[in-house]
DNA sequence: CAAAAAATACCGACCGGTCGGTCTGATATT
DNA sequence: AATATCAGACCGACCGGTCGGTATTTTTTG
């Protein structure tokens, strides 16, 4: 193997490696060291690849707000009405609790760090406000449509967004309380009610 | 002053001093020293008023859900309605978030706890699960009293509860995004429009 | 009531251990 | 040979918690 594919599949081990630690521990409970065990490297190899492991938490988040965009966008892009794709997206968070249960707390270890740290703050807060407009625009573009009712967009997209935060939280913190894609969907369904123009 | 009422007082200042770090700094980043420093005493001081770190915090979590608990039941013990009383919680929010903007963070740290530590899970859950059985039990009587519509009242309050618990994380990490009081009183009354009985 | 004893409140130096990060090289690739 | 990729011993700072001791208040006792 060359040695540049060879040192970039070390990059995404330690990287993995992290993501399950930071999620299972939590991040100051995990030390480099334990990374670099589970990634089979040591720590020479770890900081070859990463100047801090404050780094590997921000290419962390970074990825997850990167893949998190691109399937909320491919959503909306394949779905034909503004109704039908807050649906799917509903549906989306199904597949998020069943593939990435384990997962999800390191979404916890990203709030509390940005809440402290700048640097972490300013990675969160950007894209969160993208995803406000976002779903705004969503609104807006349901409303143009005929879909939905003349409502404040604005509102209506930090509803929306504060309803999936809540949603996640309360799935993380207690996985077993409830089917949250159940809880989910009916809660998607009861705001879309009020939403939709009457028929 | 008597020692007694003394050690008492001790007793609080380090709460207290606790509960700024905790909020300013984040659990982990709070050294022993620094709450010692702020509370005006030494370790001794401190280990001899609590076991360990992690009881000040359990104590700190105790004491937040236990008046969260007593401002719910007072607002809906003097409403006339179920959603009149669901309106002036909201506003309690309100309160909440110009109150104690400093201390929001906190909250932050008692979920991060709690996905990772056994004790601090059960002391966040139990009362958790209380809060959904209290909304629920609001949704069934605001059914019954006939100012809500027959719709699935588990559901509802899943929804509330989600809704309640996005608009405090969003507001503890983006405080001057929005007017969230105002975010929160038009969330509910989107909501209500929905559950309230057509006139 | 006074003296002694016990309990309580607090002090602050100190310890064992951990953790993030560095440094000197060894090994493999180009 | 030059460079990228790692190995792993090592460091210094820090942190939660301990411990022996002191000061003050309360209780017991003669």
């Amino acid at each position: 193997m060359s040695a540049q594919r060879r040192g970039e599949a070390t990059r995404e081990r330690i990287l993995q490696a992290a993501q399950g630690c930071f999620a299972r521990y939590g991040y100051d409970a995990t030390g480099v060291a334990e990374i670099c065990r589970q990634a089979g490297v040591t720590k020479g190899g770890f900081y070859h690849h990463f100047p801090s492991k404050q780094a590997v938490f921000l290419q962390l988040l970074e990825n997850w707000l990167a893949g998190l965009d691109a399937r909320l966008q491919a959503t909306w892009d394949q779905a034909a009405t503004v109704p039908e794709a807050l649906l799917q997206m509903t549906g989306m968070i199904r597949q998020v609790f069943q593939a990435a249960s384990g997962q999800l707390p390191i979404f916890l270890e990203f709030w509390t760090k940005a809440a402290h740290d700048p640097a972490v703050w300013q990675a969160t807060l950007a894209p969160y406000r993208r995803y406000r407009a976002f779903f705004a625009a969503m609104v807006e573009a349901g409303i143009a449509e005929g879909s939905l009712r003349p409502v404040d967009a604005e509102l209506a997209a930090q509803l929306i967004v504060s309803v999936a935060v809540g949603l996640v939280l309360q799935g993380l913190l207690d996985p077993h309380g409830a089917d949250w894609g159940q809880v989910a969907q009916g809660s998607m369904r009861m705001l879309l009610e009020n939403l939709k123009v009457e028929r």
